[in-house]
DNA sequence: TTGTGTGCAAACACTTTGCAATTAG
DNA sequence: CTAATTGCAAAGTGTTTGCACACAA
């Protein structure tokens, strides 16, 4: 089922700027932010609007073909992979990158059990420095 | 060790604002945000300022008073306990609590193990509806 | 045709900053 | 005395909103 086809089954129009945008997002490794898909976007839809990817990303979130990252560095990014998983930043030089080491699906589920809250999402996310960027400062 | 004592060992002045704002988040086990702060502290520091409080807080957080938290809700809340822990918000009414169910630590050498990281910092935050909302839901 | 979507600019919420006046040491 | 700190107001950042115009269905 492609976009335009969830779009549609979900009730909202299809549009070329919302193409656009979910081609970038999935196109993108980086958990890119809005004003990131914005500027990647703005050479081939010159009339592309930041407003328009922040409309679109709540449409994509509703939806569920994004989660919202927050991620500590005061904006919002975007993941099309919504599998729970933990994220780590590297504090130098921004990069945000999936973290498979931890079963975070097996630690929500553990929070459930421990404590009386639903649980209903969850964020988890280190930060530290990347082995590039580790490699750089040693020199 | 008093935080008197520890302003001045690091070099800070000792004032009365610092020490209300400390005490202030002391006695708190919410989790408080800035202007949750300030606002506590109006009626006994009239002349008391937004400001201060956000200049005071990253005093704190540079030595080790206070860990900053990122809980998703687009603003910074404080906590007094430096160790590393998890925590939940109560996405119905806000507060945020605690969970002591999951060894943040064990996490963050599984994590250190398994990447290339130098991991520095964490924020495992889960969000859901508590039991006291849960039970008004009901209703 | 009609109501949704877009793009602009203004509004927003939280946080930071510049600076004159104040105060701790 | 003097350098650090305060408090105000203004600026800054990322995000949201109102609204006229454009466009998908």
């Amino acid at each position: 089922m492609d976009i335009a086809q969830i779009l549609r089954s979900e009730g909202f129009k299809v549009t070329p700027q919302r193409i656009a945008i979910y081609q970038a997002l999935t196109g993108h490794h980086n958990h890119p932010t809005a004003e990131l898909i914005y500027q990647s976007l703005r050479a081939e839809h010159p009339s592309m609007s930041l407003a328009t990817v922040y409309k679109t990303m709540e449409i994509f979130e509703k939806i569920g073909l994004v989660k919202v990252l927050d991620v500590g560095d005061d904006c919002a990014r975007y993941d099309w992979d919504t599998q729970n998983h933990s994220h780590i930043r590297c504090t130098v030089c921004n990069k945000v990158e999936d973290l498979m080491g931890i079963d975070s699906k097996a630690i929500s589920k553990i929070v459930e059990e421990g404590s009386e809250y639903r649980v209903t999402g969850q964020q988890i996310t280190f930060e530290g420095i990347c082995p590039d960027c580790l490699r750089k400062q040693s020199h």
